[in-house]
RNA sequence: GCGGAUGUGGUGAAAUUGGUAGACACGCCAGACUUAGGAUCUGGUGCCGCGAGGCAUGAAGGUUCGAGUCCUUUCAUCCGCACCA
């Protein structure tokens, strides 16, 4: 009996479904479930289509689960992964979570539960949270940092990097044996020691250095290495502290003292990258502002490295400056307060004074060395440099405002140029010497490079640029410096005192770390009964004797290291697993990667602009130059989601009383401001019997309402549980359906933008997607969609929205696609069109951004197959041309009317029709007009 | 301190190449339908003005026939700064 077709070519005789309502949760769980069981998502590496790869930052599982805040650039990739698709594209789209991480070590420390349970834990609840949302991921692909699984590579990646050194002169890494060979015939004559300039041997040398000799030159050469650097150590914590713990010099549990602590730790030498981390940026799609982060990151900077003698003393101070055509201007010399040298060279009578200034900036953490501008500090040391070229005699002080990493750790300061150098002349009464003449007023530095230099004896008249070059030359004819090129750039610390993360696999032999058998790894996680750290700050494996102390044969000692990796470890490739995440015999099989190659859009946080993305640059060009992988760079395409804010809302208490007053009414009371849940008020008004029911201490609560309503202020800050201004992805989808979630959060704004949530605005999006519904179904008729041919503004309509649906999605315009719906389902509305050509090209069109509701429509008005593979329509211009135009008609570049002109009229007849328009004559008012500007297509303007 | 981003109606925003500022929504106002409405539909809505018109894209200048868009100066807010992830 159905198959029959209706004269009218009505469709209904699919209108079983009579009564037709949008029951989104029915309808969305419908198609999870059927997609989930045909493996719809399931992604091959081998296909016959071009591969598109796009790529999420993975998230931290943390407790809290996820607040709207999140999926924002899921969704976003989600939908570009969805469009590539249509487009015919194999897109690889996985998901996995960086799971070793602080928080939940925190959280065992505190309630003794194992990291590996409340991580498995917070897993789930994020997996049933991005399921909830219809995500695309192929899961089957999901990777967790925490796992051995992966761990083991991870571990593997570590000792490729620790049995590595980069040769400057090849450009690139290289393994340690070919180090050793040419060690062995030259020494390293040809190869300066990237960790220890000063260390120069030759063949013989080397060969008769001991083997623990040769191993401490080696490590000075590895990408992987140790080294001593500081950290923030707790003494009444027993613990290192994160630099997240520490707040104003304190811990931020408890308040103790933190002091400096140097330990042995693992470095990455990323600082051998720096050249190619910067020149690797010209050929990616990064925004300028994230390039300038990574340029400015790596702080490249050119200048000389200048020695300086002290009086009276045989030591010799080495400075590093960007401007070496202000040696004449230098007054005084600074050096950190930690530069070896100090103790050296102060005098007895100032020693009390400096070893008092060098115990207050232990205490400082180096943001605020950094930042400190309004208290300038500084010890003399009492010592005097003697300045090369004029032997003019200049006080050594040291100041926080020197760091020790950075150059030298010691600068040459000129007041006159320089205006951290001049506030610290002022502040303690150094003369201040003026090389710039004119150019300098006395009352501040002038940082000038461009201008002729005065006072300066033999480049006096010279310009800046030309002396630099000219004090470069007399330096090395001297012998007293050379060139030096610096980077900001530090090598990256590698190690934490901490248990949740990946174990090194590193042995100690005698104290001189090897590496572990590969065949060994993973080295596992070992379980632990407490996660308080070992003495001395060594991390809580410490404290596993027999896991730590190995059982030895032959009298040596052998220990496993007992720090573990930073939380940067397992993201810095993860992006490799993915394409190949179930292989056993290596990270990820060469031909995969080869056939997937570069992620083509990398969705993330602005807040993981340098480290994350300058650690897997790294990686990725390490791994590059040992020929694991067959490109440079990991990410072709990174763009950056912006924040979401959250709106918090406020209620005004009463001080003192249990009353509260609504915001337009409150300058009339003496009120404590309080934070309430944002999802017990609606909009600005707060629902009163939630609101009793919220805590008990407000079940009594009073109000003082206005026109009857309790109205809340507002404040837009971060988003955080401790605000009450979270808001739960599932509440909303539980309340308007996924696709609506999906969209609102797109139609929010740009992707890149930050701005703040405002559930409200969600109904519009879901009216949206209601409308859309009833352009196929009626509620009383059922069906309605029809296979009559479409008439030109229809075909009109739908072709508008092609053109720009495809070009917003590619270029992550989503914001501005949901409004091209908007409007297109508006016309069609307006156009009362109900025809299956237009509406089943709609579907495609929107199936990236409501996939659920669109499968649905899609299979009920009769297609086989899922959406999720059908092709997007392709534009057709015929369907868009027109032939007239109305013309906005402005007079002195004022708009003044519009007229509606064809857009094949000349420039002649334009100009004719809009001077004798009526409008236009007005305001002539009879003169001649000095012009006429047509752009065709665009406007006129009358000029008078 | 250094670096980055953002300022457009009551709100989120649009304006892709210098060419009709405020599309699309939220909210608000008025109306229709309804037993009902937190459903649906219709109309209106930047500000000032009766109107003609004027004023409007953080502020001030500039370039241009024409500036939200380009240039200079400036203010405000937010974010990052190496052990949070």
């Amino acid at each position: 009996m159905f198959n029959f077709a209706l004269p009218n070519g009505n469709l209904t005789l699919f209108s079983i479904l009579l009564g037709m309502e949008y029951t989104f949760r029915h309808i969305e769980q419908k198609w999870q479930e059927r997609w989930k069981a045909s493996g719809a998502y399931r992604v091959s590496n081998n296909s016959s289509k071009p591969k598109c790869y796009v790529l999420d930052m993975f998230p931290y599982p943390s407790g809290a689960g996820l607040h709207v805040g999140h999926p924002l650039g899921y969704i976003a990739s989600d939908i570009y992964a969805r469009y590539k698709r249509l487009k015919g594209f194999n897109v690889l789209h996985p998901m996995g979570y960086d799971a070793f991480g602080l928080p939940a070590e925190q959280y065992a420390l505190e309630t003794g539960q194992h990291p590996s349970v409340t991580t498995d834990e917070n897993i789930n609840a994020f997996r049933g949270q991005l399921d909830n949302i219809g995500f695309c991921y192929d899961w089957e692909r999901e990777i967790r940092t925490s796992d051995p699984g992966y761990y083991k590579w991870t571990q593997h990646i570590f000792l490729q990097l620790f049995d590595s050194w980069y040769n400057r002169h090849a450009g690139k890494a290289e393994r340690i044996d070919v180090l050793v060979r040419i060690f062995e015939q030259d020494g390293n004559l040809h190869h300066e020691c990237p960790g220890d300039r000063s260390i120069r041997f030759s063949a013989d040398t080397w060969n008769e250095y001991s083997y623990e000799e040769q191993q401490n030159v080696l490590m000075e050469y590895r990408l992987g290495y140790l080294a001593y650097a500081e950290v923030n150590w707790c003494p009444a914590l027993g613990t290192v502290l994160a630099n997240d713990e520490v707040i104003n010099g304190v811990s931020e549990r408890g308040g103790h003292p933190v002091i400096k602590k140097k330990m042995r730790q693992w470095f990455l030498r990323i600082t051998e990258y720096a050249d190619r981390l910067l020149q690797g940026l010209d050929a990616v799609q990064f925004s300028e502002a994230m390039k300038d982060m990574q340029r400015n990151w790596i702080g490249k900077s050119q200048g000389a490295e200048i020695k300086f003698n002290i009086a009276g003393s045989m030591e010799s101070i080495v400075v590093y400056t960007t401007r070496p055509d202000t040696i004449f201007g230098v007054d005084f010399m600074v050096l950190a307060p930690e530069h070896e040298l100090v103790d050296g060279i102060t005098t007895n009578e100032q020693s009390e004074a400096v070893n008092a200034y060098k115990e207050y900036v232990q205490s400082r953490s180096e943001r605020e060395r950094m930042a400190e501008v309004k208290q300038i500090t500084g010890c003399f040391t009492g010592a005097y440099a003697v300045n090369p070229f004029d032997g003019r005699k200049i006080p050594v002080w040291i100041s926080e405002y020197v760091l020790a990493g950075y150059g030298t750790g010691a600068i040459m300061a000129v007041p006159c140029g320089d205006q951290r150098d001049f506030n610290f002349a002022n502040h303690f009464s150094i003369p201040i010497t003026n090389i710039l003449g004119q150019a300098f007023s006395g009352d501040e530095a002038n940082p000038t490079k461009e201008g002729k230099l005065f006072n300066s004896d033999f480049i006096t008249g010279m310009e800046m640029k030309d002396a630099s070059e000219a004090v470069m030359l007399k330096i090395e004819s001297l012998g007293i410096g050379k060139r030096q090129i610096n980077y900001k750039m530090r090598d990256a610390g590698f190690s934490r005192q901490r248990y949740w993360g990946e174990p090194f696999p590193i042995v100690y032999r005698n104290g001189i770390p090897e590496a572990m058998n590969e065949a060994d790894l993973p080295l596992e996680l070992p379980f632990v009964e407490h996660y308080k750290q070992g003495e001395d700050g060594e991390g809580p494996l410490a404290t596993i004797t027999d896991w730590v102390n190995l059982p030895s044969d032959n009298g040596t000692s052998l220990r496993r290291e007992t720090n573990t990796m930073p939380g940067y470890a397992g993201s810095s490739w993860y992006f490799l697993r993915y394409m190949d995440p179930h292989n056993g015999d290596t990270f990820c099989d060469r031909r995969i990667s080869d056939y997937w190659g570069q992620v083509d859009l990398y969705i993330g946080g602005t807040e993981h602009a340098v480290g994350h993305l300058l650690y897997s640059r790294m990686w990725t060009k390490v791994l590059y130059d040992l020929g694991y992988i067959g490109f440079d760079e990991p990410y072709k395409k990174l763009v950056n989601q912006g924040m979401i804010t959250g709106s918090s809302r406020l209620v005004y208490r009463v001080r003192g009383t249990n009353q509260f007053v609504s915001a337009g009414l409150r300058a009339q009371y003496d009120t404590d401001e309080l934070h309430v849940d944002v999802n017990i008020v609606d909009g600005v008004e707060l629902d009163i019997e939630a609101f009793k029911k919220w805590r008990i201490d407000f079940a009594n609560a009073q109000f003082i309402l206005e026109d009857g309503k309790y109205i809340c202020g507002t404040l837009v800050e971060k988003m955080s549980k401790r605000l009450f201004n979270t808001v739960n992805p599932d509440v909303l989808v539980e309340k308007f359906g996924a696709d609506t979630f999906r969209m609102y959060e797109m139609f929010l704004g740009p992707v890149e933008q930050s701005k703040p949530w405002e559930t409200k605005g969600i109904e519009g999006v879901h009216r949206f997607l209601k409308k859309l519904w009833r352009l196929f179904a009626d509620e009383q008729k059922g069906l309605i969609v029809t296979t009559a041919a479409p008439t030109a503004d229809e075909l009109k309509t739908l072709h508008k929205t092609i053109r720009k649906i495809d070009d917003d999605c590619d270029r992550l315009s989503f914001n501005t696609a949901v409004s091209s719906f908007m409007v297109c389902v508006n016309e069609l509305i307006e156009l009362k069109c109900n025809k299956k050509a237009i509406l089943e090209q709609l579907l495609v069109l929107l199936t990236p951004f409501a996939p659920h509701v669109c499968e649905e429509l899609w299979e009920t008005i009769g297609n086989k197959g899922s959406i999720l593979d059908a092709a997007f329509p392709v534009f057709e211009e015929k369907y868009v041309t027109e032939s007239t135009k109305e013309y906005p008609v402005s007079v002195n570049g004022k708009l003044r009317t519009t007229i509606k002109i064809s857009l094949d009229a000349s420039s002649d007849e334009v100009e004719k029709i809009a001077l004798s328009n009526e409008v236009i004559q007005k305001w002539l008012e009879g003169k001649d007009p000095k012009k006429v500007i047509f752009v065709k297509g665009k406007m006129i303007n009358v000029v008078i």
